[in-house]
DNA sequence: GCGCTATCTTGCCAGTGTCAAGTTTGAAAT
DNA sequence: ATTTCAAACTTGACACTGGCAAGATAGCGC
């Protein structure tokens, strides 16, 4: 009985995270419940307390490894993709999409809620990563743009799109203007890089 | 006593959206709470129930108002600007930011959230105006495009622009790549068009 | 004046997050 | 090996939530 019924669980801030992310993606953020998530764990209501002081707590350790994640799902399509930094550039959003479209829920809880702590380090850490990985890839897009004002178009572009994007597919409401429903994968990868690509084909 | 204190009240439905979309802007979405919008109409927890089935029926019928506010901030930046259709797309957008900012809780009850109901007649019916005023001023920037995937893809590029603006914006993410507090309305307008309009210079 | 129905209230239920107080546990210290 | 003790976990309570059922009120048509 090293671990399996009894008082101490072997592991029970991971086990919480993980139970947290399968109601998160059950029933959705709205209906995120902290005592469902214990429950799943096999564990009394206040058990996460200490682990996670709250339910804050336990939001933002999760959506801190929702953004170590997001950047996974990233890299994953960059090693898929050319070299080249415009294919590279495009790599990093279909991997913000996938990711978006993989965990929606948990997507929503990174970027549009106020349930996690922003503040909280590790949240803080990954989603500066998370934000400087597509700053560095925009940048390198415009090696000899000087003009700090054109840079800072040039990122909220790319990143408006890109964030846009995701929230409207997550959200169903891209779906039926990109009849989404019919499109195999490799369509949907060619109409995700044109919609990206848009911003950039400007001059060179 | 035509209307003060006694049962009947006067306008109770009216009340209670403006009630709670008070609520909405002081605690956003995630604290809103349907016995506070009650509360705050001087009325009774269960008395929502008899005008609008749910606190969905209730969140759906304030984001159909959402949707035509909208539209109304969409049009007076139209009117505002110049009759060309390069500036009314661009007023579109800026109508569709200022809406956001002004509005944040209500703009995420719109697009970002479960507790309304989209199927509901007048919420599915202002969006698909909303949704239909974008898509007209974007096809009409390319008179003589028959490719309707070009088309879509431009419709799409658009919509995801300004609507990850307005979500980056709104949720503080936009603040400090942008520095939008020390910019003027004119420098945000400007910052506002560079980005939406670099979607847009490529051929005519 | 009489009823009747929409409007609104009161009371209840299961569920939520958080706090305070107990219980159990494993491991370090003697 | 026994004791001690802090951490891990549970139990119980509190104020709150949305929804339902049952009752009270009031204004309108007759």
């Amino acid at each position: 009985m090293t671990a399996k019924q009894p008082y101490h669980k072997g592991d029970l801030p991971a086990l919480l995270l993980k139970a947290a992310e399968e109601e998160l993606s059950e029933n959705g953020l709205e209906r995120f419940s902290l005592r469902a998530t214990a429950k799943r764990a096999h564990v009394s209501h206040a058990a996460p307390a200490h682990h996670f002081k709250d339910m804050t707590g336990l939001l933002s350790a999760l959506g801190a490894d929702g953004y170590r994640r997001l950047i996974a799902a990233q890299e994953k399509r960059q090693a898929q993709a050319a070299p080249d930094r415009v294919s590279q550039f495009v790599a990093l959003g279909l991997g913000y999409v996938d990711f978006a479209e993989a965990h929606p829920a948990l997507f929503q809880l990174m970027f549009a809620s106020e349930k996690p702590d922003r503040n909280h380090p590790d949240f803080a850490e990954t989603s500066l990563a998370a934000f400087a990985k597509l700053q560095d890839s925009v940048n390198a897009l415009y090696p000899d743009e000087t003009d700090q004002a054109r840079r800072t178009t040039m990122l909220m572009t790319s990143w408006s799109v890109v964030h846009g994007l995701a929230e409207l597919i997550i959200s169903g409401r891209a779906t039926a203007p990109m009849q989404l429903d019919a499109r195999s994968p490799e369509e949907r990868d060619a109409m995700i890089h044109a919609i990206l690509m848009r911003v950039h084909e400007v001059e060179g």
